[in-house]
DNA sequence: CTGTTAGCGCGTTCAA
DNA sequence: TTGAACGCGCTAACAG
């Protein structure tokens, strides 16, 4: 077993042994027109005996496209980049298109080597979540390749791109707090260079203007990168002289950084985030979520791509920027019955 | 921009740029000895000029070896298994291979098709975690490449796998319940066709013989493939007229439906499951949960490939069998205030 | 130190 | 309805 490589059979193999050409072979592997039917069967018995595969790579080389797309993500371990991939794997193969996947491990410096090795590869096109701000990499790879950016826009570069309604969602998670009654809100961002980072923290200030109150500084924190740093900069805003009385978070992860901190500390604010997650409804706390489909994200991003390679060398559509939408999404919500969680926040038991 | 397809520069390109011929090009690429540093350096001027880059399909075609692996995961959007897909690109990463990935979305019957496709896009080996119990088509793959089972053991096949130790696990935590004067205790199973699941369940009975109770028939559901499922299956034995008094859940998604089951009813049973997840120290609720290194196994699976393809031709090993340790971890209970238990446990290196 | 020849496995083009 | 020749881009083997 395992015929080892240099090893495997190849067409004029299955062509000796069906008494034909490798051009017969060829012909009845593509259902070409013009081939006898006898023929046809002696060719597929022989492939069957000697479990002939077409070999892919000798086909890219001569017909020039590889079948494959390229995916960089930055942490295929947080749910919402895996989910992205489904996405781009679900509409790649309803074309007929492989995925080569590539994780940065957040690590903006190893984005450039990762894609390269990608163009290397062949891959027809890219879909990239960028790392950092820095995106001269991602104009080199357009000189091979059409790139399409998920998740964050380019930046001096004229492409497509697949995004959330991040300012949206912000202002209006935000805005649903303030309904509430809190006017001091915390504020757990991702570092600001990061668009979603500037435009979650857009979206919650305009939320305050628009009822007409001036966020505190002292209580706006970003550049957090994971669950830990949510989790201390959480602690210490609770042990502020004046501590908040709800959180806002711009992710995931910053979301149950701050979650584990309040259950530590026995605090329970209401907390208010970016993304969903998983026993999100479970925890007890009052929630607000701004929920949306991730799996769209990498779908609609691999359309786009898609689409170009479609359209190859012919009239190059403008760039395109489309956009996933947003839903707020409340849990163990405070406007229940309940109890205590509707008005002010309890002290914590410490 | 966006030089398309069939568009790239060649060798040719370069060497007529650089006034040398495409030999010396390959050669000044490959690093290759005896090449003056003249030349050397009019060709990388040339590559990058020309923004060249080598094509990896026909270099494959030539060496006949892609430098890709194949991964097939049953689903990439619970977090066992994109961690486990980290870890195999770890170390693909480290010895020069690509990670071609595939999601089998749990059909068992997509299975076949998407590893056929890994094999016509020349993987040189294939990591499976597969589908179903039949295992056919796995022996058919393994007449081109090497093939490496991960978390399911291989069935009528002789190759190598990476499995966790579902047996001791299981045992483990049942036996902690048990100590903690627990008699029902319900089971939550997925399907007993897979080996996870028969091998936890023989776990779960082992440590009830251990103590000399015999588990209540009436209490063990086997079957459940999602959350949903294992919501469902959790709300009719809390029904019962005799209900248990803790729960035994075989992986993440079940536990996460037990959860969300019992919080809808009020309930708060202690509850022990295979697979840590996020949050579960946060839930405030008693839980034994089997912890272990899911990167690792992913690691492990690698290496075992890769081991198998540079010892190429010679001397195939026996077929061989990599365990990965489990670790027992409790939250929520009313004595600890512990907190390391946010990260699963390193592995030693087999 | 550098170039030429040949061929990896396949498919297009042209001829039979 | 079938086959032969040629080349996709690259590199091992052999010149020079």
């Amino acid at each position: 077993m395992t015929a080892r490589r240099a090893g495997g059979p190849t067409m004029h193999d299955v062509g000796r042994l069906a008494q034909v050409s490798a051009m017969t072979v060829s012909r009845v592997l593509k259902n070409a027109p013009g081939v006898s039917e006898a023929t046809r069967e002696k060719v597929f018995a022989a492939v069957e005996e000697l479990g002939y595969r077409r070999n892919q790579t000798a086909r890219s080389l001569r017909l020039g496209g590889s079948g494959m797309i390229g995916l960089v993500v930055t942490n295929l371990a947080n749910p919402f980049y895996s989910r992205l991939a489904l996405g781009v794997q679900e509409v790649a193969t309803e074309y007929g298109f492989r995925m080569l996947l590539s994780n940065s491990a957040e690590q903006a410096d190893r984005e450039p080597g990762l894609i390269d090795g990608l163009i290397d590869h062949q891959v027809e096109g890219l879909i990239v979540v960028p790392a950092g701000s820095r995106q001269q990499h991602l104009a080199a790879a357009m000189r091979h390749v059409p790139v399409v950016l998920a998740a964050r826009p380019p930046a001096g570069l004229d492409t497509d791109c697949v995004l959330v309604e991040d300012f949206h969602g912000a202002r209006e998670a935000t805005a649903c707090l303030l309904a509430d009654g809190h006017s001091r809100i915390a504020f757990l961002g991702n570092p600001p260079a990061l668009y979603t980072g500037a435009e979650r923290l857009r979206g919650f200030w305009a939320a305050h203007e628009e009822v007409g109150i001036e966020p505190d500084n002292a209580l706006i924190r970003q550049g957090l990168t994971d669950s830990s740093t949510a989790e201390r900069a959480t602690l210490e805003l609770l042990g502020q002289a004046d501590r908040p009385t709800a959180l806002f978070c711009t992710n995931n992860r910053i979301s149950q950084g701050a979650i584990r901190a309040l259950y530590k500390s026995g605090a329970s604010l209401p907390v208010a985030g970016f993304d969903d997650f998983d026993l999100s409804d479970v925890l007890g706390l009052p929630l607000t979520l701004v929920s949306y489909d991730a799996d769209e994200i990498g779908r609609q991003a691999a359309r786009l791509l898609i689409d170009r390679l479609e359209h190859d060398e012919e009239a190059p559509p403008a760039s395109r920027r489309v956009t996933v939408p947003t839903r707020v999404v409340r849990y163990g919500a405070p406007s229940t019955d309940t109890d205590d969680a509707a008005h002010p926040p309890r002290t914590p038991r410490v």
